[in-house]
DNA sequence: TGCATACTTGCACTATAGCGCTAGTAATAG
DNA sequence: CTATTACTAGCGCTATAGTGCAAGTATGCA
């Protein structure tokens, strides 16, 4: 990992999507590490979409992703002490409409699918499935 | 004012841009409020561009604007507790290149020509100009 | 009354962001 | 080895954001 020059806009430009702002939403509410397949689940979009979403999420350095087997996890980056400050301002966020506490009511449920603390099952919505070949 | 639906993502979207970024800088690490001119001369960029992105950061909730004669005063929006957290945010960021300080201190050297508290002497940096007919 | 000026805005252009689709890669299960 | 599947990436499309230019509005001064 090598920071050159970090500029700070990249990172509101990294929350300035309403998917993006979703993802974050749910690890900062639950402090939780998720991989793609339970996002899916949890947000009802595509794979495809989600993956990239995480991919910018990343390189915005909010995210830091490790693969285990086939899955691949994603967790919070918190060492800067604007992302801490950062991340208190999501949680402080209002939530319009109950579409935040959806995915959260979503995304419990799906953690409880876990085996021995990890997804072992794969994407459940089949629609929101991508489909291969 | 109304408010009908708070969208969290636009506020990110109004910070996700290196101008606006450096307005709201200004106002948060000095508490200032401030007219077009000021920052004209502060950030040395043409007055249609700030004028524009002042008027982003209105419509997103940031800015509220009042008009004094002919100068119009910005100054940072602070009631709801999540915008607190966000000028804590932003006042930690790094400032990498020491752009921000320099902007910081031609805008303190550019309060010093005031008189009364208030701007009364225009545009300085003759180049950023609105070059009218 | 006319001019200077603080500020705004319409227009055209360019760059980029987000999307769906589809194909591809890699890892595991059987 | 083969099939399944979690995840990624390329392609083309569309919508939008940011910009410079130039015109327009409104306020105050002489």
């Amino acid at each position: 990992m090598q920071i050159i020059t970090i500029q700070p806009e990249v990172i509101f430009q990294a929350l300035a999507d309403e998917t993006r702002l979703r993802i974050i939403r749910l690890l900062v509410v639950t402090g939780e590490e998720s991989c793609l397949c339970e996002f899916v689940d949890s947000l009802l979009e595509p794979s495809y979409k989600l993956s990239r979403h995480l991919k910018i999420l990343r390189q915005a350095g909010l995210l830091s992703s490790q693969k285990e087997g086939r899955w691949v996890y994603h967790r919070l980056v918190v060492k800067p002490p604007y992302l801490e400050l950062l991340y208190s301002t999501v949680s402080a966020l209002p939530d319009s409409g109950g579409a935040y506490s959806a995915d959260l009511q979503r995304f419990r449920k799906r953690l409880c699918l876990r085996k021995g603390g990890r997804c072992q099952i794969g994407i459940q919505s089949e629609e929101f499935k991508t489909k291969a070949g």
